[in-house]
DNA sequence: TATTGTTATACTCTATAACTATA
DNA sequence: TATAGTTATAGAGTATAACAATA
């Protein structure tokens, strides 16, 4: 009986390059002054380690701070969390229902007070996360590994002073 | 005739508070040393303010820096355009659509290549361009207060050195 | 066979608004 | 009357996959 001839793998297409920060031949213009688009492009070319890296273990970059924030503040809770990563609250709910259907994260009620939680990290949060801060801090150690220490502290320090004066 | 009540006026849920980067009273843990998360409370709070200031002029990140590097390098393609900013092909067509519904870019046939186009600037998109230019020149010169210029220059190197040694 | 622009589609994020149960 | 968490919903933004026209 003749074979059926197995489908033609599709040729993959969009095999998307790594972004390029500056494109020789092309002319910027006022971009490469400007503070805003210097952050963007570094971001980009830092996130898409990120992922390729972290992904794996189901950590973005808001879960990684999430998880990092109520490991050094426990009690927390959700407006709270939301307000510090920048979210509003709606959005955080499913964070945290996430974090809780992996076991990360505890709900715990807030004595006197039955609307609100205290998030908590459970043990195996615990140990998940001490796994992702490690290959952070890998990336971390790679992304800088052309900065010297000092000049490490001095883009941190000088990232802060960035921005509306109040911020 | 008995008057209708007015609805009274729903009280405003959720008054967005702006972004703060460092909350007194929290620990940060290691996020206070990771470039990365550095980036990323940087980009909030800029964030912010460009959408107050430019949005008005429907004007956003992607739509500012596109408009730049089609007016500093008349002629590119779309699928040129779209890896300098780093979205895939299909996500530049909506934004093309749009610019040519604001009349601020034209598709300009290709010699030799009836697929492709070649993108410009109208006159009237390079007047639009240039308000926003000098709005986010603005924007730049207060977020950069706090910033001596050697400052600013040492943070632009710095964010360029940032990231995979390839990018 | 490859490429340009396009469409269709879906998924992630994140926002607003309204609801509930508490306070 | 206000607040914590929640739900419903919608809008960006951006991804993949497939397609037509063209090379």
């Amino acid at each position: 009986m003749p074979k059926t001839q197995p489908p033609r793998p599709r040729k993959v297409e969009n095999p998307r390059k790594p972004f390029e920060r500056h494109v020789p031949g092309i002319r910027y213009g006022m971009l490469d002054d400007v503070v805003g688009y210097a952050i963007r492009r570094a971001q980009i070319a830092i996130y898409e380690e990120f992922d390729r890296e972290l992904l794996p273990l189901k950590i973005t970059p808001p879960r990684f701070s999430s998880l990092l924030l109520i490991e050094n503040n426990p009690g927390l809770t959700q407006t709270q969390l939301a307000e510090l990563i920048g979210v509003v609250r709606s959005g955080m709910v499913a964070l945290i229902d996430f974090f809780e259907a992996e076991g990360w994260v505890r709900r715990d009620g807030k004595a006197g007070d039955r609307r609100a939680y205290h998030l908590r990290l459970t043990s195996k949060g615990a140990a998940h996360l001490a796994v992702a801060k490690s290959r952070v801090a890998a990336l971390e150690d790679r992304w800088s590994s052309r900065l010297t220490p000092a000049e490490k502290r001095k883009l941190l320090a000088l990232l802060d002073k960035v921005g509306p004066p109040g911020a």
